[in-house]
DNA sequence: GTCTATAAGGTGATAGAC
DNA sequence: GTCTATCACCTTATAGAC
C-alpha cells in the first residue's frame, strides 16, 4: 500500500515498531529488511530513518522497551507475605504477561545474539534483575522453611525456562485457557520446590 | 587461510559441515553467508556447492542428522521397568546429550523457522516422535500410580522446556558437573510429578 | 574438486527535492 | 516527514577453465 507524500510522525512512529516487532518475531531480525519494514508500514525505506538511527537501534529500543514494561508490571503487582504465596504470583504473572506478548518475548530469547556489545549488556542486566526476583523469593522460601530448595539459583533458572517455554506451545482457542494452564503450572512449581 | 587446487572431497565435506554448525550457532542462519562459511573451511564460496545444492539443504541436512541421531540414542538407552526409573533415565540422557552437542541444539530451537516448510515438517515430526517418548513414560506412570500428573502432555512440554534449558546457562568447568546439575534436576523432576 | 569470474538482485544508509 | 535516486557493497548461485 504505496502511500502519498505528507506529514505523519504521530501515527508512523508506533507503526514502524509494531512492523519491526512483527516482522523480527516472524522471519529474525538478520533475515528482515528496512526495505520489508517501509512496505509494511507504507513508506519509503528512506523514511524509516526519521525514528531510528540505525536498524540496530530499532531491535534494542524493542527489546529494552519491552524489558521495562516487564519489569513495571512485575513491581506494580502485590506482594503478598509468605514466600509460597509470593512464589504463585510469581509463577501466575510470568505465565499471563508473556502469553499477551508473544512476538516481544519471542524476539527478547531470539535475537540476543544479534545485539551489539552495549546494548546486550544493557537488555541482560534487565534480564537478571527479574530473574533476580525468582531467585529471591526461593531464597526467602528456602530460609522459612516454606521450600526445600538446595540451590537457588538453578532452581531459579529452570523454573524461568518451564514457565518461558509455555509461549512456544499455547494457541489462544485452544484446550485450556491461560488459567487453567497457569493452574497446572503452579501445582507443577509448587511440588518441585516442596520437601517432597 | 586461501588454499592452492586440489582434491579433498572427503575431509571438505565434513569440514563444511562443522563451520555451518559453529556458524549458525554463533550468528544465526540468515546472518552467515556462504562465502563466511567457505573462509572458515579454506576454500571459494563456490567449491562449497559441491557438498550442497544450496544453503537451505545445507541447514536441514544438520538438523535432520541431529534429530536422527538424538532419536538413535535414546533408543539405545537401557529400558528401566518401572516409569519412575525409566524418568529418571530420560533426565538424565536429555541433560548428557544436550550437553555434549550445544550448538546443535541451539539451532534446532533457534533455526526453525528459516526451514522451508517441507522441511519443517520433517524435522518437526522428528522432535514429535522425541517428546513423545517423554510423554508415555509420564502417562505410564500415572496408570502405575507412580506419579501424580493430571495433564501429561502439559507436563511433558514443561519439563522438556526445564532440561533443555540447562544449555542457556551451563559452562563447563563451572562450578557444578553434569552429574551434579543432572541430580539437581532429577530431584526438581522427581517431585513436581509426585503426589506432592 | 576447486578455481575465477560473473549474473541478477538485494542490503543499509544518505542526499537533496518537495 | 516523506519522497526519489543513489552509493558502495554484499548476497546466492552458476559457468567454464584447470
Amino acid at each position: 500500500m504505496a502511500r502519498t507524500q505528507g506529514s505523519h510522525s504521530d501515527i508512523t512512529g508506533p507503526r514502524v515498531r509494531e512492523a519491526a516487532l512483527r516482522l523480527f518475531a516472524q522471519h529474525g531480525y538478520a533475515a528482515v529488511s528496512m526495505r520489508q519494514i517501509a512496505r509494511e508500514v507504507g513508506v519509503q525505506a528512506g523514511a524509516l530513518y526519521n525514528y531510528t538511527p540505525d536498524k540496530q537501534a530499532l531491535l534494542f529500543s524493542l527489546l529494552q522497551g519491552h524489558m521495562d514494561e516487564l519489569l513495571a508490571a512485575w513491581e506494580a503487582e502485590p506482594r503478598p507475605q509468605g514466600a509460597r504465596d509470593r512464589l504463585e504470583g510469581f509463577v501466575r504473572f510470568h505465565i499471563r504477561f508473556n502469553l499477551a506478548r508473544p512476538e516481544a518475548i519471542f524476539i527478547s530469547y531470539m535475537e540476543l545474539r544479534n545485539l551489539d556489545p552495549e546494548n546486550f549488556a544493557v537488555i541482560e542486566a534487565l534480564r537478571k534483575r527479574y530473574e533476580g526476583a525468582l531467585e529471591e523469593i526461593l531464597r526467602d522460601g528456602q530460609t522459612e522453611g516454606a521450600f526445600s530448595v538446595p540451590d537457588t539459583r538453578l532452581a531459579s533458572y529452570a523454573l524461568i525456562a518451564m514457565l518461558t517455554g509455555v509461549n512456544t506451545w499455547y494457541r489462544a482457542g485452544g484446550r485450556l485457557s491461560i488459567e487453567e494452564v497457569a493452574d497446572i503450572y503452579w501445582d507443577m512449581v509448587r511440588k518441585a520446590v516442596s520437601a517432597g
